[in-house]
DNA sequence: AAATCATATTCTAATTTACGAATATGATTA
DNA sequence: TAATCATATTCGTAAATTAGAATATGATTT
């Protein structure tokens, strides 16, 4: 029995997409943030995020899914870590690179050509 | 007349998610890829990725809106490029981090401690 | 001004995601 | 084994996203 038999090779582009789009949202984001100094349980993420436990569960399900975060048992606890601590540094960057987007500017144009393009149209 | 009167401040964690939705987009990605080396038309990249037409351009309002890229008119032309380079960078360490990434580890209890948390619940 | 070229926008259906509520599971203690 | 604690999963619906089709816009040439 193979899993996933008539799944696509995934390229490298859908990769790194997923890997964004689990970046794409606050609350996630949020644990991650809280995740990157110490190690927790999901109640205490619970209790910082002010968040439902369900909630929490979910997005955390998520996490572990894209491989961005560890987890272990301990007693009653399931606590969980980051598991590359480098997102972190993907977060910075990211910070850095919004700080210096602005609206997108309308350049002039340099040189009139005006050719036509002659591409191939489709539809 | 303000626009977006009663918009909420956007924390740093929203500005940042909806910089990873924007690039969650394998074919998103792409394009921005396209752009890394040179300015290309719409016509060009419609043609590099064998997309039609309208379907380049919404995504390119989106990477616009996002304020990843820019453009100019030239003659019929509407030509793209990239607004921030270090947009390279995140990616390839993105990919760097995928590599990294393996399946979430079942990490063995180190100590048996069993405390209840005792955490608010809100449900 | 009409025709043409490149690009943008709008409308829409289908799919995916978000997230609340309820419930299930699994470890631990009595 | 029954009760309890922490966490996970399933279900359902609202909202957002995807992407195709049709059409609009705006510059350029005739």
């Amino acid at each position: 029995m193979q899993d996933d038999a008539d799944a696509q090779p995934a390229t490298t582009n859908e990769v790194l997409a997923s890997l964004f789009k689990t970046l794409g949202h606050p609350q996630r984001l949020a644990i991650l943030r809280l995740l990157e100094s110490q190690e927790l349980c999901v109640c205490e993420i619970e209790a910082a995020l002010d968040l439902r436990q369900a909630y929490i569960s979910q997005q955390l399900t998520l996490l572990r899914e894209a491989g961005l975060v560890c987890f272990r048992r301990e007693g009653w606890n399931v606590r969980y870590r980051i598991a590359c601590p480098e997102v972190y540094t993907l977060l910075e960057m990211a910070e850095a690179i919004h700080g210096t987007l602005g609206e997108c500017a309308w350049v002039e144009p340099e040189e009139k050509t005006a050719v036509s393009c002659g591409a191939l149209r489709q539809t």
